[in-house]
DNA sequence: ACCTGAACACCGTTCAAGT
DNA sequence: ACCTGAACACCGTTCAAGT
């Protein structure tokens, strides 16, 4: 309860792309070194919500009482900073999404987690810029320290699609990751150009309404032609 | 045919907005006025469509063989930069919604439409955003220099929907700025997270789809409910 | 093993001095 | 009226020197 938004354990042992090193073991850290990433990741978190992700890294540096070097040593990248912040709720969103499997209708399963998606991807300003670049630079030599939770988020979304295309809810010939991007750009229109405050709900709906099958009229056939 | 993509006539005399001075009437500049004004859009066009619409001004200047001061006399900013050089675009844009709504099938009119718009945002890379953000900034006070583009490009789409709504084919609902919006996500998301070869026409297709309200089945009444 | 901050690079923007 | 470029500000990133 101190800090509402502890976005990641400081040592979670199994976290499978923390490490480096030997992957899956994450060695003990020095104890100052823990205290300075867990500050580093506080400030960011204030100052990324306030000034968006391209908040200068010196200035968090500073307000975390530290030198840029270190802040550098900990995140070696702006994005592995973002990754950091946000791995929580991306393990959120998995979660969610073994929890909305169980939703008696699978398209709307699949559009509350839509929405949980949008709102994460809203966290801060330049997040849902940051989501999509990552997701079309899988193939690049430099990985982004975004792909892994990119990753976790389409595999997610992907489970739910699989369900309710197996309902007969979701078109057969939507691309999953399209429809990834598509909630994503959603977060990001609202982002930059904000009109009203039911804007993300309706471009939210438009895009479901584009993908899904409607519930089945009489349940035997229905020809489309 | 020197250079196939002369961005503006030099001197539009009723361009209704390139006149700081008297509104209207774009007073005659120096030779060497033009000349420098006419080589900084030749370079920026060059330098953008390789790099992007954040390629080094300075880079620029000195490619077209002028000094930084006479980049910033000529485009205060970065967005009156890239505003000169869309106009052109924009104003086709225009032309083409005229032409367009001649189309027999006002949606697809609409459709091809749209995918002229997702072909301009897609110049370069950044312009996508920068046309959603001008979108989303009208109620500012330091008017950016894009909006009176960004104006044009909502009221050649909104011809084209308004006839389509009247004919029946676009839904009552959905709010004409956010069919633009969502276009342009598209060619955004295309140039963030390009998949493959047919993305762009199917994410547009599944806009349309969204939007759109299919052939009246008997002309007569069509409850939707 | 970790921290520090000076040093360098890069880019945007202004403005005094010129023609 | 227009051009120039030095000067300043700001930010990212590295790395030698420390503990």
């Amino acid at each position: 309860m101190s800090s509402d938004a502890t976005p990641t354990s400081t040592t979670a042992p199994t976290d499978p792309t923390a490490g480096d090193p030997a992957p899956g073991a994450s060695r003990p850290r020095r104890a100052d070194a823990r205290r300075n990433r867990q500050r580093l990741l506080d400030v960011a978190l204030t100052a990324f919500t306030e000034q968006g992700i391209d908040a200068p890294l010196d200035d968090i540096a500073r307000r975390a009482g530290v030198g840029i070097g270190t802040l550098y040593r900990h995140f070696p990248s702006r994005e592995a900073l973002v990754d950091a912040l946000i791995r929580g709720g991306v393990d959120d969103l998995c979660r969610r999404s073994d929890e909305l499997a169980g939703t008696a209708d699978p398209l709307e399963g699949l559009a509350r987690w839509l929405r949980e998606l949008v709102d994460h991807a809203s966290r801060f300003r330049g997040l849902a810029a940051a989501i999509v670049a990552a997701g079309g630079r899988v193939h690049e030599r430099h990985e982004g320290a975004l792909d892994a939770s990119c990753a976790l988020v389409h595999g997610a979304a992907g489970r739910l699609m699989g369900r309710a295309r197996e309902a007969g809810r979701l078109r057969g010939d939507v691309d999953d990751a399209d429809v990834v991007d598509m909630a994503t750009s959603v977060a990001w229109i609202t982002e930059h150009a904000p009109r009203d405050d039911q804007q993300t709900d309706r471009l939210l709906a438009l895009v479901l309404d584009a993908v899904s099958v409607p519930a089945a009229p009489r349940a035997s056939e229905a020809r489309e032609r």
